[in-house]
DNA sequence: CAATTTCTTAACCTTCACTTAACCCCTGCT
DNA sequence: AGCAGGGGTTAAGTGAAGGTTAAGAAATTG
């Protein structure tokens, strides 16, 4: 699967760089010149990882990274700084970076430590479980108890992003994104899905369900009554 | 909570150093000087971090590392190396590695490092708590001893910004912000939706309250009759 | 190229959250 | 007392979001 990132910088020259040599290792590469586009980006897209320069206009990269934290997303964020004091270094640890890098860095070093915090969220398991419900990424089945669910393509990638986010309730334009990437339909497809997909469990009576929360999009997770 | 940490490094002086630099620090630190002892000291115990030394006796660091996570144990792993190559540091983020530090090293970058990797597996309970009531952020839930509140996009939004000013009051204006940014509605909308707050603590018997100061805000915070 | 599965679209209905406004109470002020 | 204003409570209305269904377009399959 190909990883996707986000470089948040203002130096343009630098940008350029980064985003050629990452797009050509085959990592696709979106940029945000100030933390304002930076967040925007984030809330729309749904990278792999996040390159946050420290030193950024409209937005500092510490700010942007308090932010999306404190909006539960969890994506891994590297850190881009010219500064090299452990006392940045603690503040941004502390506002929920997981790794950072001193400028100025080998352009290799960057590859590398963005392939290890992309592998650290995928982690490469070939069956997802949520209580009775198994499901096989490479066979592209799922069984509960069993039984065996009818998916299709679609139900299969609203299953795997719900399973994968399991208890915690995942956003509409996620699972938008998570089933259709940048070109979604512009109907209401993904209820109808949604709807399908609670049938294939209502049929083996799964004890779990697709709860709605409202304004905000869906969670699987054990039934309640 | 205190954090504790194994080190695996056969060179005796250097982990004397770290070990006492560490308990200084309140971190409890063991210590094995070979990786077949490192092995079975992971096996029998359950560390926040775990610090490899790549060249060891009898087992190599990048060995323990792949034994460690055969056995599905994800506790972070904080690469020790002599060498600093791109090919070691590959090797070793594919081993399961979580971070890495070049020797010599600064033993404050080594700190930081231990108390980035440690919050980074505890911190997946991003949640509120005030007293009795717990609000985690990714679950979208709230309980009070148990028992679940029934809680809107909004009311959520309010109480957690209660509970993150907790015990001090918030101005109507900042909670307004926190709930609906610059496009505020121009009515009595607020008390209402503080009412609905009110009502849910009620019905958990909750031992907080929602005290009004006149002229201001709201203050989340402990019962005082 | 026909047959079948799968996906999108649209129409319709239901439910729910939020706003609004009317009314209440209490307190302080003249 | 009377009244003004801040806050509390309640209920109705509105509009948006969600659920359901069916039909036809699109994509797969043999």
């Amino acid at each position: 699967m190909t990883i996707s990132v986000l470089l948040v910088e203002d130096d343009i020259d630098l940008a350029a760089t980064v985003v050629d040599y990452l797009e050509i290792e085959g990592i696709s590469c979106d940029h945000a010149a100030n933390g304002v586009q930076g967040l925007s980006l984030i809330d729309n897209n749904d990278y792999h990882v996040i390159l946050l320069d420290i030193n950024l206009p409209r937005l500092d990269g510490l700010s942007v990274c308090q932010k999306v934290r404190a909006s539960s997303d969890d994506t891994p964020i590297l850190m881009l700084t010219a500064r090299d004091s452990l006392k940045d270094k603690v503040a941004g640890f502390d506002a929920g970076t997981d790794d950072y890098l001193v400028k100025p860095f080998e352009i290799e070093e960057l590859l590398v430590r963005i392939i290890a915090l992309s592998k650290r969220r995928s982690g490469q398991a070939t069956s997802l479980n949520v209580g009775n419900l198994a499901l096989q990424l490479k066979a592209r089945t799922a069984t509960y108890a069993g039984e065996s669910l009818k998916l299709t393509p679609i139900t299969f990638k609203l299953l795997e992003k719900l399973m994968r986010e399991a208890t915690k309730p995942v956003t509409r334009n996620k699972l938008m994104l998570a089933v259709w990437g940048e070109d979604q339909p512009d109907s209401n497809s993904l209820k109808v899905h949604i709807h399908h997909l609670r049938k294939q469990l209502d049929k083996v009576n799964a004890n779990l369900s697709i709860d709605t929360e409202a304004g905000f999009g869906f969670v699987l997770r054990k039934k309640s009554p």
